[in-house]
DNA sequence: CCATAATGTGAGCAAATACTCAGCTTTCAT
DNA sequence: ATGAAAGCTGAGTATTTGCTCACATTATGG
């Protein structure tokens, strides 16, 4: 339960018959429910484990920690949105802007659409776990696949500009997700507007600004 | 540790004596402190106390539960945004877009860079908490003000606008405070053009943008 | 078959946590 | 000065948590 740095990195089993992939996954699968439902506190192992319908040891064998768990979980949510994330570059590499943006931000959006809660939760806990190398190697593949979108078509600064479009998607789908019921399809449109807008707006000259 | 919902908000003395105030002042500081040097989850009601330089015993004198002191903290930084989001609001009444807007950004941004990570573990504590209804009402009145100001400028759909600035500053202001070191004059333009740019962009059939 | 490795079990331990209580000290009004 | 009220104390309780370990069960290769 300790908060400090994670020291004891122990090796544990790794499965190799389908018998204990399937433990695996119904541990991390049984994360994710309890993730969704009631949030980063609500997950301890016993529960995990009784949740998943495998006995607290079985998780210790191939888990060397609760945080690990989490982690894994962090791991593959955010491969998964960098893989979407450089589909869509590839795709958008050829159209015009008004049409790149959308795509990109679609993209972007998915993950939070799809599961909105979980995946709150799931950046919640990621800001508490030391970084996945792999994570931000891939993390770092897809800005740049964006900012060359970006810089193609003539954007100044193309690596700040990803970074904020990519924040401002992020502060609108949470703020969303966090309300009652949530029109994807105007959120979406929304979203766009906003990039849109930061993308193409001239900062005339208003001198004087004080 | 429950992450139940407060069945029990059982009432506490009030401090009359100015020894009293100083030890809910020192253990509303020693909580700040805590969670801005190791987040939520290092905040323990025995090690507030020790921090705090009182025993235990005295916390909950004054507070019925962790949550509680948690509660308090949540409750004069949100009002303390309100207040500074109104005084702006009423600056700006009579100035043009260009130059309302850099100045509501200004106040929406002054919490985040005056205390970046206590104002963010704040706020993940807030998403856990029951809703304060004065923070509420308070947070009602300052977005009926804000969109007043949009509206006025002719801005459609001014609730939404709203929502969708605030949105996006925190997200973009997010993202900068989990960084090392931020410049908070580069980030407060930054966030000016995207609020400009979602209050400005025309979504007009751009034609051959390639 | 059977030896060996892989997998599974769950009672229980050490540590941490939120919180109480019985008694002590300080303040204050009179 | 004095009694009552306000404030303070911290060892102790009940609970929860992450996690281990000695042992049982199942699969695999020869």
């Amino acid at each position: 339960m300790a908060t400090e740095p994670k020291n004891k990195p122990k090796p544990r089993k790794v499965p190799v018959q389908t018998r204990s992939r399937a433990t695996v996954e119904a541990i991390l699968e049984a994360t994710a429910r309890i993730l969704e439902a009631e949030g980063l506190e609500a997950v301890t192992t016993n529960r995990v484990a009784e949740r998943a319908g495998v006995s607290i040891g079985s998780l210790y064998q191939y888990f060397p920690s609760r945080d690990a768990i989490l982690a894994e979980l962090v791991r593959r949510m955010r491969l998964s949105m960098s893989a979407r994330l450089m589909k869509a570059s590839a795709e958008a590499q050829d159209m015009p802007l008004a049409e790149a943006v959308p795509r990109l931000m679609a993209a972007a959006v998915h993950q939070y659409e799809t599961e909105p809660r979980l995946t709150a939760a799931l950046e919640q806990a990621e800001a508490r776990l030391p970084r996945d190398p792999d994570v931000l190697a891939e993390r770092g593949k897809v800005r740049e696949a964006m900012a060359d979108c970006l810089r193609r078509r003539g954007v100044a600064d193309p690596d700040t500009a990803v970074a904020d479009l990519v924040a401002m998607t992020r502060g609108i789908v949470m703020m969303a997700v966090s309300g009652r019921s949530v029109d994807y399809g105007a959120l979406r449109q929304r979203i766009e507007r906003a990039a849109m807008g930061y993308l193409t707006y001239d900062a005339s000259p208003v001198e004087g600004g004080g």
